[in-house]
DNA sequence: ATCAATTTGATCGTTTTTGATTATTTGTGA
DNA sequence: TCACAAATAATCAAAAACGATCAAATTGAT
């Protein structure tokens, strides 16, 4: 066990707990309580975290509705069952938009093998699909750190250079009243990613049905299709309004 | 066993556990380990892996745990004090370019902290300054699985859509020739990045200097000034061309 | 077969990392 | 406020890993 995979350690833990302390750390990595105090002290001097006594606590706790890691941890089953779906609606050749949300991006394993070209804004999803058969392009722009995809002005104008057949958007939210976010950021993207592409895809779990956040940002005939783990039987005034209704089982 | 066999061996390892450690690997591959300790340079020069102490882990960071701890690993220490001794040049409020080298990314350990923006290509530099006070601007276009890094027309047109105040550029060679690249690709991200700079450094190890490889894309004046641990008076027809040479020592 | 170039292994001095010891500081509760 | 326990910083020593150098083994070309 080196310096290198004992802080890389160190620093998982803190992500999972949000602090840590000496004592066990020691036992569990095997070694003595001065070497981890010397790993914490280096990595607080790089500003990785904040060193307290007898341990040390996250620099940076963001505990938001829209941190990456948390969203995707929830309501697995049913988003994989929606992302598998939606993948099915992909043929060979195809050029597509991906979102940047939680639901969007597990997309990516079902889609390695095929040839086409996936347009993004998601560091996530670039992750998912390296040395795959996807050929990529990086939307760019400003990079949130906090959501790990980029946004902004520049964003919306390199969209608007590209013209993609299909693309696969997220929602916080959807209503009678239209489609919900949870910041203004990602729904400029998804509405210049819908402007763009010949047939839009909403891709929402049972829980984002009939939510109304605090932002609307379009109306539900935003989207052609809905892909959804939720009853399809009280989802009618979609289909009325000339939404294709997708299950996902 | 040859070296090519080995060298494959420890990789296909490395690529399962995501770190070595030459003991075991001497043993296993029933050799010595200054023999691995080599084997481990030289594909940690080639940018295949990162060296630490008693051992090495992978190099591409995306597929792991997003806090990735390289400070400390060894790397080469000319290209460490080139990185240094330009970081120095980055004040507080910059707006800098960085290329997509192996040399310009070591840049990243060291401005971590200062209130700058960033506008890069490189994969590899978004992720060593996550988390850090930087700001990003990521350029978007075709993504390059090979390099890392974003290219081609698109990327060429967004990187005109903004000036920065430094640019921080490597190249393969140098010589009274010019400036010379291994690729197309990234002699035109560098040519253009240079372009809209108010500054342009160039970052050369002494391995670079008169090293003249197939692809020659610009005139030594592209640069402002030249950063090198190679000896500054054997380098006075680049003075004489007006570039400020730096030591770095 | 011969010679040069490359690769591998061994040795030695140096650097880095780690753990033990001791004095000092910090936090806690009476 | 004071005393006590825990955590810390500082110093030193041992162990491991490292780079450099040179010699032996291997390889490849003539």
């Amino acid at each position: 066990m080196n310096a290198q995979k004992r802080k890389q350690l160190i620093l998982a833990r803190l992500e999972k707990t949000g602090d840590v302390e000496i004592k066990p750390l020691a036992t569990e990595l095997q070694t003595s309580e001065i070497t981890i105090r010397r790993d914490l002290n280096q990595l607080a001097g790089d500003g990785r975290l904040y060193r307290t006594h007898g341990g040390a606590m996250k620099v940076n706790p963001l505990e938001g509705p829209h941190n990456f890691v948390n969203k995707s941890a929830i309501h697995s089953a049913a988003k994989d069952s929606i992302a598998r779906r939606a993948a099915a609606e992909i043929r060979d050749g195809d050029i597509i938009f991906l979102d940047c949300g939680s639901t969007v991006s597990r997309i990516c394993p079902f889609i390695r093998n095929k040839t086409i070209k996936v347009i993004t804004n998601s560091l996530p999803i670039l992750y998912e699909l390296q040395n795959s058969r996807v050929s990529i392009n990086l939307i760019g722009g400003e990079f949130d750190q906090e959501r790990q995809a980029v946004h902004g002005k520049m964003a919306e104008f390199h969209i608007r250079k590209y013209r993609a057949s299909k693309a696969f958007v997220g929602a916080d939210g959807i209503s009678p009243k239209g489609l919900f976010a949870n910041g203004e950021k990602e729904a400029s993207m998804t509405l210049a990613l819908a402007g763009q592409s010949g047939f839009t895809y909403l891709l929402c779990d049972a829980g984002k049905i009939d939510r109304e956040t605090y932002w609307r940002f379009a109306e539900t005939t935003l989207a052609d299709a809905l892909i959804t783990d939720y009853d399809l039987t009280k989802l009618k005034y979609l289909k009325k309004a000339g939404l294709r209704l997708i299950a996902a089982p």
